[in-house]
DNA sequence: ATATTCCCTATAAAGTTTATAGGGAATTAC
DNA sequence: GTAATTCCCTATAAACTTTATAGGGAATAT
């Protein structure tokens, strides 16, 4: 399960957005500015502004002091909204959404599996917020978990 | 993120090899035999199973009457063992681990929000068996997330 | 011996992700 | 009203990953 280098790209941009909106919510700030702060393409960057602008989370304006800022308060985006842009649904089964997968005998519930690694997924990415990343405030249930023995190195039990 | 069809084809053969085990754990089954009853293409199921084989979770004879079954008891067999056999790590982030990816500035705390979603998801896979999903004797967290209201519905809120 | 079944390497087909190119449209400044 | 700036849009390419397929080799049972 991969988180693809657009979202992380988005991610970061739209962490920069949040950095200035909080200094200043009208200021914007261009493609070019960005993609140079945070080493992103700026074609790919600008392809995935777009997409975000045409979402309504970033508002746009062409011409001389032109450039991005957020459409909402920090406060109200979040991480599964930025996914669901640029990545697509958060959990997938062979390309479909897992709730459209049928399965027999054994298989069964294997269904169920797949539901509720979404529920999960959702419980962290749905709670975050530009806002708490920005300000380094995360919630409770985040600072639990990344602060649980085993979280930070990997893992290679089989 | 998505569930390659090799990891969702590969859960669906163990859960039969499951079957077939609390049945009589000493008989084997042929990848045809599986692969009929899976609807999986034979060639593709064929080096999922080596790959499952060569990790140990799975034990092979060849000739007349050979075939696969179990190596372990499927209650030693967790989702997350076969995920990363056949997927690799549970979570990467632009294909690489979470816990390698260096943020600067106000993307600084995105870090610990993708190793927050890793040990969201390691708590689901790492926990549930293949005995457990074969029986329907999921683990109580697993049938409370299932449960929950909205857990088996799209969610589109941008 | 022969039939069966897994083992292995190489390769192809399809799909997705990650870009890049090039010009168009709006906006501002002068 | 002209030039500079900046986002907007479509098309395409490059790289990579996933999903297979082909063909023959090696072990096993009878």
């Amino acid at each position: 399960m991969n988180i693809s280098a657009a979202t992380d790209y988005g991610m970061r941009a739209l962490l920069q957005l949040t950095e200035n909106y909080l200094a200043n919510p009208e200021e914007r700030v261009t493609v070019l500015e960005i993609a140079e702060v945070q080493k992103i393409p700026v074609k790919f960057l600008e392809s995935i502004l777009r997409q975000l602008q045409q979402s309504g989370l970033i508002n746009s304006k062409r011409g001389a002091n032109g450039g991005y800022r957020l459409a909402r308060k920090p406060k109200e985006i979040s991480v599964a909204m930025v996914i669901r842009i640029l990545d697509g649904p958060l959990i997938a089964v062979k390309g479909e959404k897992p709730e459209d997968h049928k399965y027999t005998g054994s298989a069964g519930n294997l269904q169920e599996v797949w539901i509720a690694a979404r529920v999960a997924v959702r419980e962290i990415f749905e709670e975050v917020t530009l806002h708490q990343i920005a300000t380094g405030a995360l919630p409770a249930k985040i600072k639990r978990a990344i602060d649980q023995p085993g979280a930070w190195t990997r893992r290679l039990t089989i």
